[in-house]
DNA sequence: ACCTGAACACCGTTCAAGT
DNA sequence: ACCTGAACACCGTTCAAGT
């Protein structure tokens, strides 16, 4: 892989002296800001300083750690996310929304967003996140502990699949058309006599593409729930 | 006076020179052990070398380059888990023990284990693993089209599960008891007023751990695909 | 043919020193 | 009080040189 050499030109100082104290926020928000980009090297404690104009680590001085800035950039991420919710909507087409807005506001933030299948924030953002998603459960009207197991299977596929997606976008050869690319590329020919099923349905699973994916697995977790709610206590 | 050092006195490499080629299994084997350690730091090139008596960059005479090294232990994993299926089982059984066998591989191997959700090795363990699927949810007896869609969302859920697990493995705070801990871990009492749907069952969410998230999770795709069969043509 | 050694361009993180 | 600069202990990867 070539990088550009990213060199301070003559290696001075070459800082200029911020005129306020930095802020918490600040670094929140260039985190954010770089995260958009889909290159594993653009989101670095040193790249953090390069653009806010502090030395790297005057980050250490706010935030405990790379994961401890993580965990807040994730947590605005949630925040907004929940913003975007209408809360007049039935609680089927919240959920539907809240899946989709989630992933697209993890994938335009790769960054940061490839950790969101395992990154718990711990923050304001994710639990208003949580609340949404169990309100809409309990407007459903699932028993309690229902609406606790379905709150897990609901957030663990809306996350994993954001996540791999985000991963992908960082790892795509080619940064443009991003959504265009299938989901798996499985051999074009794979051999019949060791892999039949394969071999016969090989054009079908070629074809998936990642938002599909997606609408499918948010689609079966939402049916499964709607017919409960029809029949409950099976 | 100077002579050529045969070894550095205390550090260094101090390498004795290896008696046969090194092969390219034996890198892939060395990375399997290394990947158990669920530590980041474990696996790295310059650890491969040292595990396997080479310069970490004489690697790059096998692989392109890390990431293609990873794949290939991965889908040494899956030739493994597909071996550990028998074949003798009904469909859902099958798809029940192919899914908790990938789980644990995956929780066992961490550090290529987290790599699962988002890379395709496009290796025979690979193409090994989608055809025992495919040819589970064809016995199934589910039309060509949604064969392909239960394949998606079953290997997504299974993957993503599986890596999450992996990933929380690594950065656990303490390696003793893994699988205890719960699936996530939200403030002991949230704000009654800000979230309140979170705060009512908030001891419910704190209650639940990883393996049965996962068996959750599970357990409603494969629910959805047996009624489906039941009544196909939805 | 196959591997080594050194080098390059990076990381996250710590801590004494500076302002 | 807040940030800098240097240092530490690492990365993945390349490539000329060695055997």
């Amino acid at each position: 892989m070539v990088t550009t050499p990213l060199r301070k030109a003559t290696m001075g100082p070459g800082r200029q002296r911020r005129d306020r104290p930095l802020e918490r926020q600040e670094i929140i928000d260039a985190t954010l800001v770089l995260s958009r980009l889909p290159d594993r090297r653009a989101l670095s404690a040193r790249q953090l300083g390069e653009r806010l104009n502090i030395d790297a680590s005057a980050i250490y001085r706010h935030f405990a750690g790379m994961d401890d800035l993580f965990r807040a950039a994730l947590d605005a991420i949630w925040l907004d996310a929940v913003k975007l919710i209408p809360r007049s909507l039935p609680w089927r087409a919240r959920l539907e929304t809240m899946g989709h807005v989630s992933l697209q506001m993890v994938v335009e933030h790769p960054g940061v967003g490839v950790e969101a299948y395992r990154m718990n924030t711990n923050g304001p953002g994710e639990q208003a996140a949580i609340d949404l998603v169990l309100a809409c459960l309990e407007e459903a009207g699932l028993p309690d502990h229902e609406v606790v197991e379905f709150y897990a299977v609901l957030a663990s596929t809306v996350l994993s699949h954001a996540s791999a997606q985000a991963a992908w976008r960082m790892t795509a050869a080619d940064p443009r058309l991003p959504a265009e690319r299938p989901w798996i590329e499985p051999p074009s020919a794979p051999d019949p006599a060791a892999f039949p099923a394969l071999a016969r349905h090989v054009d079908g699973v070629s074809g998936l593409d990642h938002t599909q994916v997606f609408d499918l697995s948010l689609r079966v977790v939402l049916d499964v729930i709607e017919s409960r709610v029809a029949t409950p206590g099976t």
